[in-house]
DNA sequence: GGCGCATAGTGGTCTTTACCAGTAGCCGCG
DNA sequence: CGCGGCTACTGGTAAAGACCACTATGCGCC
């Protein structure tokens, strides 16, 4: 490589080229187009490889999409999650902007097994019911979602039952299942092979990891999630509550 | 390239590199060294840049870190903050696990302007405070904050007063100024190059962007803060309630 | 024994080249 | 006019090579 004028850290040629395709993005909509990496190397004059590493980063924000053959376009924009208080002390968990369906890919039930059994607090032997949905929102993939429930308390739960439509209402109306505390994780994760086909992002995407361990009002786990949600196309508001001792 | 036995999907060169690299990582602990490139290239088969991309991924993830000239090491494990509930019916913010403490980067005063008026609500002549922190568990960096406060609430306050202690607990004994609540944001993102400096990950390393307004009893906007938490150390945990309408 | 310098390690950046694989558009034929 | 095939586009994967820059270790000299 040549010398180059400006210094190693401000001045690489990766760096250039990311905020060269940043103000690029800036002037376009989700959905157009850029110029293709053939002719931005020749424009900018660098190498495919270089290139394309700078693009992976702004696919990796979801700045940009690629398609194998078609070509590079400005990503879409991110859905927000609230968590909000309600008037009541409860913690309410609205829906998330957006129209939401679910696609069941799995559905099955087996003997919970030693290490699931102590999670929810069954006997090994008892059955659990396990199932893994997408979650999609405006005809887009958005998360991926692990459920295990046990089997005793939703006896004739079917699949398409828990594609529309509140499943905690369901568990409510039909089971007399009273849905009503959770505790949550959330960190930060990548999107692994299979995450990332399901949901149509690149592998080691930014995304959110949720765990969740649900009750009904008698204290009882009804419910084990572990979810992905893609992170270029999701976001989390919460209201905080803080007391004359908190930090 | 010569032929490969497996399919294009699951027998990337790359993907079987990270694979070896996983089962490495898993014999060893956080600190330990693993092989140099070079020596991986030589025993794997591949090229570097085949080799560098699967080390970029689990650099990403937080599962290696790499050190210029010293070599790759085995990564650091997270730090946990909890959203809890407490006996009342305040949303309690505790302190993460760890021992927490802040560099004061940046501290200075200006008029708000017309746009951070608006979100502060004063007027765009009031001068505003603002200051960025490092802050730091356990000797290492975790997060960079960027805090706005009216002056006028914080008269006399000092850089070293924001380097250790409960910030709102100062507020309420110093200033009188009563933290009761906020709305906050989380969403995935990747470090920047001067956040990836100072938090000490990669540059577009996965992370959490928190947004904070928070105000006193009388609902008055006392604070704006953005912070950066680096993904590879940090998770949170919220306990939610549903009422009988949750979804 | 300590310090400084040089060398050999390490990771970091980039180019060039080759080839694979998917998609879209155009042209020709039925 | 529609369909199919071919070509030229697009992105995707990988290797080889060169050189930069940081760090650690060892050796020699004072």
């Amino acid at each position: 490589m040549s010398t180059s004028a400006l210094n190693a850290r401000a001045g690489l040629k990766r760096d250039r080229v990311r905020d060269f395709l940043l103000d690029l993005i800036g002037d376009k909509r989700p959905g157009d187009a850029i110029p293709s990496e053939r002719d931005l190397c020749r424009e900018l004059g660098v190498s495919r490889p270089t290139l394309r590493a700078a693009i992976d980063d702004l696919v990796r924000q979801g700045l940009l999409v690629r398609e194998h053959g078609r070509g590079t376009f400005i990503g879409p924009h991110k859905v927000t999650q609230q968590l909000a208080a309600t008037a009541g002390s409860s913690f309410y968990v609205p829906p998330a902007e957006g129209h939401w369906l679910s696609r069941v890919l799995e559905f099955d039930s087996a003997p919970a097994g030693a290490r699931l059994a102590h999670r929810l607090q069954v006997s090994p032997a008892d059955p659990v019911l396990r199932a893994v949905r997408l979650r999609i929102v405006d005809d887009e993939p958005m998360a991926i979602e692990r459920i295990h429930l046990p089997h005793a308390l939703v006896r004739g739960l079917a699949p398409e039952d828990m594609e529309s439509g509140s499943f905690y209402q369901l568990l409510r109306a039909r089971f007399g299942v009273d849905v009503r505390s959770a505790v949550q994780t959330i960190e930060p994760t990548v999107t692994d092979e299979t995450e990332a086909e399901l949901l149509g992002v690149p592998q080691y995407a930014p995304a959110l990891l949720f765990e969740r361990t649900t009750r009904d009002a008698g204290g009882r786990i009804v419910e084990l999630t572990r979810s992905i949600y893609r992170g270029d196309r999701y976001r989390i508001t919460s209201e905080l509550y803080f007391d004359a001792d908190s930090g």
